[in-house]
DNA sequence: GCCGTTTTCGGCCCGACTGTTTTCAGTCG
């Protein structure tokens, strides 16, 4: 929580310096601590009593010290000056499309205006279209800008993302004259949640590429179009938009471009320093040594000539990415590794289809073998199996699996863990399953100290194989429980418990940074569906850019192994 | 405000699009 506050401190500082014209750089450090804090997975507090926090790449002297302050006192005195100085409405001005510090800076100094009201009031009664710098288009823009802001809320989840951006893709693929058609953005770098879709093409006559695209069907409001760009809305679900950018670019700069417009923008700042450093010059029309280019044509030249592996999109976050050799990428986690999926439902409990329809879907993803784990007795509105129903089940799933050819199933359940870090099935019925998943689904209003004790206590349980979704989280929906994420990890590493990567879109739980400590500090992990139907069996895919994008090399999930292994690996375990 | 394989001072990524400008500033990614 604190780390989140402070976040939003050093956020807010650079949006206010930002209004006063300060120093660009220092707003910029300002902005880089933001972000490093709200992806720290430990307790700022623990670094500062550590004396570690100078350690932190981009926390220097100031910066540090502003923390210490904010700790200690719970208040930053730069922060407050700077609040005083101005409206409390006003840096939300910033988050308008075509609102930029220098336009916030004018409405408020010229026009008095201090929130979105008065700015709407301003553009209705005809004021703003008045003011130097404000021509009539600017206006228009600006309301536009206003009404894009209140339609499109929320960052929208990858899992609801990526279906619109591939039939986007697939219509910009049909315009005359476009070769090659590419998914950029953070959406290609499987971010759980994306603000736009950025597509990429290839075609020599960009202007007519661009025309085309900002005439397609279901194109609600164009916002620009040039020779080489086009940016406009599209509708997602009824009340949504969504920003959609399509760049066109000539073959010999497709590489360049897709690394440029695949972001993020942090790891191309660091990508296009290495390169000035080098003597290059690096854009989206290529690398550059003199004006002459060297690379550009792919993604992967680029990077060779500037002495780095090919970095792998997921990792593109300067989360370390720079310094990670090829060896190590090579043993990243990928769709190939995954030989079975241990987690989903079948009509049984809250399952959409059943045994069958199940493992013949899942024989079609040509895995080795998967884990029917419907719901114990205490999830009554999931329709949880009691005790005898459980037992009927093993016995039914066994009989099943005799008889049914090309992929193992495993019988095992999702056991709730009960508020008190009780499991809902006794250890007997436990020990009969292949694989047990255990899972929160009931008091996640606990204290982190109450919720992380009684997850430990399912984790030190020998029946319990895997954590579910730990943080049960929803994105846009839910956030996660108080949960303390490296204490369960540090249990889980002790008893080699391992825990989920859960796939659905919805969820994401671990999430990457979770991932990314859990690998650091040594734990296994399991990704799996939650599959409640037989199409959600694709969502794997989701699961394994999370684990990606959390540097999860495939030795550290456990259904990347076969069979046999995954068995001795649980009897191991005991 | 941060940082260092030219550096403890002097840099700090780079180009497209737009509008209101008569040559460029502001915004965006």
């Amino acid at each position: 929580m604190l780390n989140k506050e402070l976040a939003n401190a050093f956020n807010l500082m650079g949006d206010l310096l930002e209004i006063q014209g300060a120093n660009r750089f220092r707003i910029n450090s300002f902005r880089r601590t933001g972000r490093t804090l709200k992806d720290l997975i430990e307790d700022v507090a623990v670094l500062v009593e550590e004396d570690r926090l100078l350690e932190v790449p981009g926390i220097g002297k100031g910066t540090a010290g502003k923390i210490e302050e904010f700790i200690e006192v719970g208040r930053i005195a730069e922060l407050d000056e700077l609040l005083g100085k101005m409206p409390d409405g006003l840096p939300a001005l910033l988050d308008i499309p075509g609102m930029g510090p220098k336009k916030v800076a004018a409405v408020w100094k010229e026009l008095d205006i201090e929130e979105l009201g008065d700015l709407k009031e301003a553009i209705e009664d005809g004021r703003l279209a008045e003011l130097a710098g404000f021509g009539e288009q600017s206006v228009k823009k600006i309301g536009e800008g206003i009404r894009f802001m209140e339609t499109s809320g929320e960052r929208v989840p990858y899992g609801e993302a990526l279906p619109l951006a591939e039939a986007l893709a697939e219509e910009v693929g049909a315009i005359d004259g476009v070769k090659r058609v590419a998914i950029a953005g953070s959406l290609r770098r499987g971010r759980e949640t994306v603000g736009d879709i950025d597509l990429l093409c290839i075609a020599s006559d960009g202007a007519a590429v661009v025309r085309s695209f900002v005439a397609l069907g279901r194109v609600a409001s164009v916002l620009a179009s040039g020779d080489t760009k086009g940016s406009v809305t599209v509708p997602l679900g009824s009340a949504r938009e969504m920003q959609v950018d399509l760049r066109v670019v000539p073959e010999e700069s497709f590489g360049a471009a897709l690394q440029y417009f695949s972001g993020s923008k942090e790891h191309n700042v660091r990508l296009r320093e290495m390169a000035s450093k080098q003597g290059y010059k690096l854009n989206e029309w290529g690398l550059f040594k003199n004006d002459k280019q060297v690379a550009g044509r792919t993604e992967e030249e680029i990077y060779a000539k500037l002495g780095l592996p090919a970095i792998p999109v997921e990792l593109r976050e300067d989360r370390g990415e720079f310094e990670c050799d090829a060896a190590f990428i090579e043993t990243l986690i990928t769709m190939a590794d995954i030989r079975g999926d241990l987690h989903m439902h079948t009509v049984a409990s809250d399952g959409k289809c059943t045994l069958e329809q199940l493992a013949e879907a899942a024989k079609g993803l040509a895995y080795e073998y998967i884990n029917i784990t419907d719901h114990s007795k205490s999830s009554a509105i999931a329709n949880g199996l009691s005790i005898e129903r459980m037992e009927q089940q093993i016995e039914t799933v066994r009989a099943f699996d005799k008889t049914f050819k090309g992929l193992k199933v495993l019988v095992g359940c999702e056991c709730d863990i009960l508020s008190n870090g009780d499991l809902d099935y006794p250890d007997d019925l436990l020990a009969e399953c292949d694989i047990v998943v255990a899972s929160i689904h009931s008091a996640m209003g606990q204290a982190k100290e109450v919720i992380t004790r009684r997850t430990i206590k399912a984790i030190e349980n020998p029946h319990v194989h895997i954590i579910g979704h730990p943080t049960s989280r929803l994105l846009n929906k839910r956030p996660a429980t108080a949960i303390d994420v490296p204490e369960i990890v540090k249990a889980a590493v002790e008893t080699g418990t391992a825990l989920e990567v859960n796939s659905a879109w919805k969820r994401l739980d671990l999430n990457d940074r979770h991932v990314r400590h859990a690998i650091d500090a040594g734990a296994m992990l399991s990704i799996n569906t939650d599959s409640h139907d037989t199409p959600q069996l694709q969502q794997m895919r989701y699961g394994v850019a999370t684990a990606r994008r959390g540097w999860a090399t495939a030795d550290r999930v456990i259904n990347t192994m076969s069979l046999k292994q995954l068995l001795a690996w649980k009897e191991r375990m005991q």
